[in-house]
DNA sequence: CGTTAGATTGCACACGTGTGCAAGAGCATT
DNA sequence: AATGCTCTTGCACACGTGTGCAATCTAACG
């Protein structure tokens, strides 16, 4: 056998009828006669005929592609949240088109730039912010722009985001109820919106009853920077809690306090984090957390995707809704001011 | 501005020049005068040009694509193998499709074939066994196959695979220098290939050396299937060690054992996990475990792709090399037959 | 049997690109 | 000045597919 792909003219001169009679065969609804499909299909089976995407995408001036920006894959919220859109797409029949922001330098507009190329149906974007003039390059192609937690940029986007208000406040409550006076709040450097909204919401909420407020930001997304901000921020006695803007965050701040400060959590201190990642759960860990379910993600972005508008005639909003998950890292029974009498 | 994308044709009609100049500046290495290449440039920044590769791809017989079927992106080490792949093929200037395995069903075939019919350049695949024709129809169209710790599958296709029977060996040493007489071996029950030799490797080495080997094997790959197996294999109080065939299953049977049954690691028994995921180095997990590192697999990989021959001619082979990380899960201070004594 | 509506089939064009080929332009060598 | 060589440029074809259009075929109906 030759080398190379088998074409749908190959296969009509197998079957002996027209190239158009095989192509009807493969497009669903289009006219065929029974037994006329039948010879094509035992044709193709016999030949190993696939239909030619690239040939097809041409025809039809679009793919069955879809462009999914991601960073940080090392975060299990964000590999979580790549495995639910992978296979959401493939319920729809679309492909996942993978991009590396980090190898790009996070440089989006190259990355979208180069998605374009292959007329993708939809970029979503999950990590970094793409300039404005991609925005309207996406919009003056009829692609569908998909922006996860990247707050409100300017354009006319799909836009879905964490209640991050919401998430801020309730993990706000939470200290108080908890009767935290001095509290820090942690968050990478590297500025995602998503981790500012939520952090700036507890602030307002902390401040509001009086208490006082630590910010600490650097390093990137990760539980290194968790075990820097325990080290710096700890070595001040008098704070008594603290919100991280994510659980990886969270974690490693939990883990430096309580085994290479040697301190107790939740007596001394109350930890809440954010995304309510597996690790989270897991029994030496405990971390009370604030979750936003993966699954109302997806939900939006099919919506997003199912939507037969231009993109033209208005972009869709979704808000995720957040939820408190309480475990060990809070709720102690204690007296207040505890961490003050170790003094 | 009329909707759809700009072509090179447009480009040639507003820069003066025919259509194949324009292909040829956007090709490197072609012949075109600096003055026509820089009007030809200015043109197509001031419509948005961009090459479509679907028509590209149709023209070179091949695309820029390279499909890579995963599942378990729950897992951190396939994660981080995914994140280590899609960076690499970025700087190969290559595209990552990503096939979620789970969501297809494990139906390697259909994925492969799926993947095929967009003419890609090479497949990786982490996860499942495609079946043989599926093997054959790759390397009739000229399409690498990559494997990842698939085992030694029958047909002609690059292999990568770990070097388990070394890392069992070197798991085993660790526990006999332990002391341990009775040891437990925890796998998921999907018949991975890979965690299926290193287990085997175990134990031989372990009965070689006159211990008692209680196999248990059921689950997926993850946290949970590690907790039941800890719960299952502790209720017999004479296995002083346990070697399990991936982190995440090993931190979930340390979890368990620590938290939920109170024992002491490594004054009990002994705990030795598999890939050396993050998570393994935190303080509050300290699981000693056997490293192979992406580094490794990303290298191997990119050898395969580089590789300018036919499929037809010779697949590549590599063997990834492994390495005992020790932390705190083994070497307990004591005399042996501590966990004995205990009874 | 004649007519008509409906189903089926093939022809031919379009999608956007890369490149072989030949023609032309510019320049150095004899 | 004539010749040969190198560099540039445009024409035209091919890649594999979907589909409008017209032609053909089938069957139902009068």
């Amino acid at each position: 056998m030759k080398s190379g792909f088998i074409t749908a003219a190959d296969v009509a001169r197998e079957a002996g009828v027209s190239r158009s009679a095989v192509s009807r065969t493969f497009t669903p609804g289009a006219s065929v006669s029974r037994d006329v499909r039948e010879r094509i299909l035992r044709a193709a089976e016999k030949l190993g005929y696939r239909v030619n995407r690239l040939a097809q995408g041409l025809q039809m001036a679009q793919s069955n592609l879809v462009g999914v920006v991601a960073s940080n894959l090392t975060s299990p919220f964000n590999t979580a949240l790549l495995d639910g859109i992978s296979a959401a797409l493939f319920t729809r029949g679309l492909q996942c088109m993978l991009l590396n922001a980090e190898a790009a330098r996070d440089d989006i507009g190259t990355l979208v730039n180069q998605v374009l190329e292959y007329r993708v149906r939809a970029v979503v974007i999950l990590s970094g912010a793409p300039p404005e003039e991609i925005i309207e390059a996406c919009l003056r192609n009829d692609v569908r722009l998909i922006l996860i937690n990247r707050g409100t940029l300017p354009g006319n986007a799909d836009k879905i985001d964490t209640n991050d208000l919401t998430g801020g406040q309730l993990a706000a409550e939470r200290m108080l109820l908890d009767g935290r006076r001095h509290v820090a709040t942690v968050r990478s450097g590297n500025g995602s919106v998503s981790q500012k909204r939520r952090t700036e919401s507890f602030v307002a909420r902390m401040s509001e009853a009086g208490a006082r407020v630590t910010p600490w930001m650097s390093g990137p997304n990760n539980f290194e920077t968790g075990r820097e901000a325990a080290r710096a921020l700890l070595a001040d006695s008098s704070i008594d809690g603290a919100f991280c803007a994510t659980d990886l965050i969270a974690l490693g701040f939990l883990d430096t306090a309580r085994f290479e400060l040697g301190m107790d959590v939740p007596q001394h201190f109350s930890i809440i984090g954010f995304d309510n990642i597996p690790e989270a759960a897991w029994p030496s860990h405990g971390l009370t957390t604030v979750s936003h379910p993966i699954e109302a993600f997806i939900d939006a972005i099919l919506s997003c995707l199912d939507d037969e508008r231009q993109l033209s005639e208005g972009a869709l909003n979704f808000t995720i809704p957040v939820e408190l998950i309480e475990r060990e890292t809070t709720g102690a029974r204690t007296r207040k001011h505890t961490s003050k009498a170790a003094l």
